[in-house]
RNA sequence: GGCGCUUUCGUCUAGCGGCUAGGACACAUGCCUCUCACGCAUGGAACACGGGUUCGAUUCCCGUAGGCGCUACCA
């Protein structure tokens, strides 16, 4: 069935913020729906009722909004295929889970959580399948008047899918390939649960997959062992033939230690875990996110597309679109990546050298406005092109373009030990009265005057230089310092000059 | 415990029978230089182990070991 028009889903749980992992999982599906000129359909997998929490799916839709990561169906956008939130298919699971029971294919099941908890604890290795289920209280052990009996008095149960045993089950990956698994290790599934009227994960993706005409199911690998109980519940409904194809990924595992990425290890090793910040609605608890952290969608959106497939050049930096045109599902690694987030660092690094100074300046004038300074935009962007080099992220700009705006209150104890000698006042007074004289104070006018007169004099580059620094600065950072004092202006430099001699003897 | 997936520098990875095993991040050193950076250069650093197959295995097969996942009326 390959020639069917492509279209692939991501299908969230609203169980909190979405992990990075999944966004990753997002990512690779959008880029091979959109190398294939395919469909990437957005659908909400809320089937568990008590695990739903408020705000989760406008977080999901806004993460992705963010990270330009576009869907063509699904939740808050529409489509042919709807609704699109599981929760509002009810009628429709119930119409094949209808079909599987008249089929002998699902049966229902009475046993109450008690009952299977404690049979759990006397059998250890106690699992509902064929060997198991003749003991149980369901409607292929219960007499047929007995089985109506209970579902009209409104009994609680739920429906089981009837896995035949000693069946080899094949599923062809595309990243793994042929993975075998024998039916009779598979347990006897719950499909469906009267208590809140809805089908669990397993029944409702075969469904909606399939009515929502899906050709590859991209996903975790974490679904790798119930990817045979999907391929026998795609037969057993009928749809053998239309079954999508699988692509299992590999996780994204904790830096350090051992196990998958969790919260936690966002919060104990300093780094993101989330796209956006995450206010939990019940605990208040709140958690960061790559976007409040400084970081840039494209970066985040590079990194993690490295982070676990590459195309085999050395090309390491690209453009949206060339992520879509290079994208292959066959050139993924098998095996789980540790988060490198060290180097997600780098990547926003190697963006914000990237990005046009105009785009950078007004995020930096927000947080200048926010420490009290109000710049012309023009010098703003100035300084970011002085500065930018040093940085990872914008925020770290202010620290380090305080002085631009702002005159030293205070010299730095080390840098006047260091760079402040005995004639150093006097060497300033010198160069102070250089500049004053200067009508033209451009870095190239103020550069030319100053090392003549440096060479005029006999005098050494480095002291001057150095100690006409920290007159500016305060201490023993910064640019080039005719970029510096340039910036600064004639009036601003000479009067940041008067304060030091006086200020430092 | 059972089942499955997986295994190249510290980390992300290239490699698809024959290579001095390549790149990037991180780290170290040097150069540049008025400081701090950027940048540039250089360096250290890997094929888990044991059997096969083969003229020849990092590469193919089988074991072992490690790692990871699943094993719910969660997804």
């Amino acid at each position: 069935m390959t020639d069917r028009k492509v279209r692939v889903r991501f299908a969230p749980s609203p169980t909190g913020p979405l992990h990075i992992g999944g966004v990753r999982t997002a990512l690779y599906n959008y880029l091979f729906a959109r190398h294939h000129g395919g469909q990437l359909v957005l659908r909400i997998e809320d089937t568990d009722s008590s695990r739903f929490v408020p705000g989760a799916e406008d977080y999901i839709v806004e993460s992705f909004r963010w990270l330009n990561i576009a869907f063509d169906e699904g939740v808050g956008i529409g489509g042919d295929h709807g609704p699109y939130r599981q929760s509002e298919r009810r009628d429709i699971y119930k119409t094949y889970v209808r079909q599987l029971l008249d089929a002998g294919r699902a049966y229902y099941a009475f046993d109450t959580p008690e009952e299977l908890a404690r049979k759990r604890e006397e059998t250890p290795n106690f699992q509902y399948d064929a060997t198991t289920r003749s003991q149980m209280r369901n409607s292929l052990t219960l007499p047929a008047e007995e089985v109506k009996r209970l579902i009209d008095s409104s009994t609680q149960y739920v429906v089981r899918f009837k896995i035949e045993p000693n069946e080899d089950v094949h599923v062809n990956d595309i990243i793994r390939g042929d993975v075998k698994i024998n039916s009779s290790i598979l347990d006897d599934k719950v499909l469906y649960k009267s208590a809140d009227q809805l089908p669990t994960y397993h029944l409702a993706n075969i469904v909606d997959d399939h009515l929502m005409e899906i050709t590859h199911v991209i996903r975790g690998e974490e679904w790798l062992p119930s990817a045979p109980l999907h391929v026998l519940l795609y037969r057993a409904l009928g749809w053998g033939d239309t079954m999508p194809q699988f692509a299992h990924l590999p996780l994204l595992l904790k830096p350090d230690g051992k196990g998958k990425l969790s919260k936690r290890d966002g919060d104990r090793l300093g780094f993101p875990v989330f796209p956006l910040e995450w206010h939990d609605p019940k605990s208040g608890e709140v958690s960061s996110g790559y976007r409040e952290q400084g970081y840039f969608p494209e970066a985040v959106v590079n990194f993690l597309a490295l982070l676990g497939w590459n195309p085999g050049t050395e090309q390491e930096l690209f453009t949206l679109d060339e992520l879509v045109q290079q994208f292959d599902l066959g050139k993924c690694s098998k095996a789980g990546a540790k988060f490198d987030y060290v180097k997600g660092t780098w990547f926003n690094h190697e963006y914000i050298l990237m990005k046009d100074n105009s785009e950078i300046a007004p995020e930096f004038d927000r947080i200048l406005k926010a420490n009290g300074i109000d710049a012309p935009m023009e010098r703003v962007e100035k300084v970011v092109s002085l500065m930018k080099n040093r940085v990872n992220f914008v925020h770290e700009l202010w620290p380090l373009c305080r002085f631009f705006f702002v005159a030293p209150e205070t010299y730095d104890e080390k840098t006047v030990k260091k760079r402040w000698k005995e004639d150093s006042a006097q060497t300033m007074q010198a160069l102070r009265d250089l500049l004053a004289g200067l009508d033209d104070f451009s870095l190239e006018n103020q550069e030319a005057a100053v090392m003549k007169w440096i060479e005029d004099n006999q005098l050494h580059t480095g002291n001057v230089m150095n100690a006409f620094r920290l007159t500016l600065v305060g201490e023993g950072i910064g640019p080039h310092m005719f970029d510096i004092s340039a910036f600064l202006g004639k009036e601003e430099t000479l009067r940041r000059m008067n304060r030091a001699i006086e200020k430092l003897k």
